[in-house]
DNA sequence: CGTTTTTGACCAGCGC
DNA sequence: GCGCTGGTCAAAAACG
């Protein structure tokens, strides 16, 4: 059973960045301001765009010690995740729904006063975009965190167990593949992703989230879930694998017209994904990308979000 | 007929 | 100011 995908990445210049096996999933933070000479807030805009980001491996144990995201190495190893994120809401993620979180933090790494709570600067945005033409705004676009990572698949757009609508497409500098822009179908939910094909590794799917869904998923019922038992080192995002099968089970009875992938990962180190598929390991980063950005404390999140409610039960909450 | 996708146009930010 | 690029809008087309 122990196959290994590897995804190798490789900058625009030829030279591989980095590689996942079975073995190792490195995780890269590419995003923080001053720390490799960019700023990731529109770390977007450079040149090389988004794959350039990924391309980054060159962090600082300390910068890892800040962000204190563990990620299990059997959690889903044909994906490369990569997290970016304005820096200064690393400390105070820009959720929505949950206010709380903001507003609760204090920690001063804002140079800006907090007059205003990020929540309301979201809720500005949305409402000045509604608007017909909104006059140039004071402040600078503000972006929610991001969370991306990279699958293997033969499909583009990978289920996550969340409906997307498609509102863009755009050619992708230096790349043959464009990139699609999704949103979250749910009425108020301001999720976004984007979609691209790696442009030197045409099998490998390059998913970006942004935003955090202020809902459950709406394709999937509650899982009856009883997890396996968590071993030292196995987080309970590793455990969504489950539930995330049955979900997508009665998801695939659902939703006809959504494509499923037909490309599917055959990995499954700790055994309790059959079949793990590009879906499976897409639902699973998302997930440790809310668990990073979506809450101050593992606890936190779990109390608020209503989709890791869905999947967690809850005397796995509890271990915690 | 409602929903989703497609796609050209538009806008904002950035570098020169 | 101008051009480039990423991101979004919105009308039309396609789909179920």
């Amino acid at each position: 059973m122990e196959r290994r995908e590897v995804v190798k990445v490789e900058k625009f210049d030829g030279s591989p960045a980095f590689s996942t096996t079975n073995d190792h999933v490195q995780t890269s933070y590419p995003f923080m301001q001053g720390q490799h000479g960019f700023d990731l807030v529109d770390g977007d805009k450079n040149a090389l765009g988004f794959m350039e980001l990924l391309g980054m491996q060159d962090f600082s144990p300390s910068l890892l010690d800040m962000i204190q995201v563990p990620i299990p190495p059997a959690q889903a190893p044909n994906v490369q995740v990569v997290t970016e994120s304005p820096p200064e809401l690393l400390n105070q993620p820009a959720t929505p729904n949950s206010s709380s979180i903001s507003s609760a933090s204090s920690e001063g790494l804002n140079d800006e006063p907090v007059n205003k709570s990020v929540d309301d600067e979201v809720e500005e945005q949305e409402k000045n975009k509604k608007e017909l033409k909104p006059k140039k705004t004071n402040q600078k676009r503000q972006r929610e965190p991001r969370f991306a990572f990279m699958t293997k698949s033969e499909v583009d757009h990978l289920e996550d167990g969340y409906r997307w609508r498609k509102y863009g497409q755009k050619a992708v500098k230096n790349s043959p593949f464009p990139r699609s822009y999704y949103r979250c179908t749910t009425a108020s939910c301001i999720v976004k992703k984007r979609v691209e094909r790696s442009f030197s590794d045409p099998s490998v799917v390059v998913t970006t989230y942004e935003g955090q869904h202020t809902h459950p998923s709406p394709v999937m019922p509650r899982p009856n879930f009883i997890g396996p038992a968590s071993d030292s080192g196995f987080s309970s995002t590793a455990a969504f694998a489950m539930p995330m099968q049955r979900r997508l089970s009665f998801y695939q009875q659902h939703q006809s017209r959504q494509q499923q992938p037909p490309f599917v990962n055959s990995f499954s180190p700790l055994g309790f994904g059959y079949n793990g598929s590009t879906t499976n390991a897409a639902a699973i980063n998302y997930l440790q990308y809310e668990k990073r950005f979506c809450s101050s404390s593992g606890s936190t999140l779990l109390k608020d979000h209503g989709l890791l409610q869905d999947l967690v039960p809850s005397h796995m909450l509890k271990e915690e």
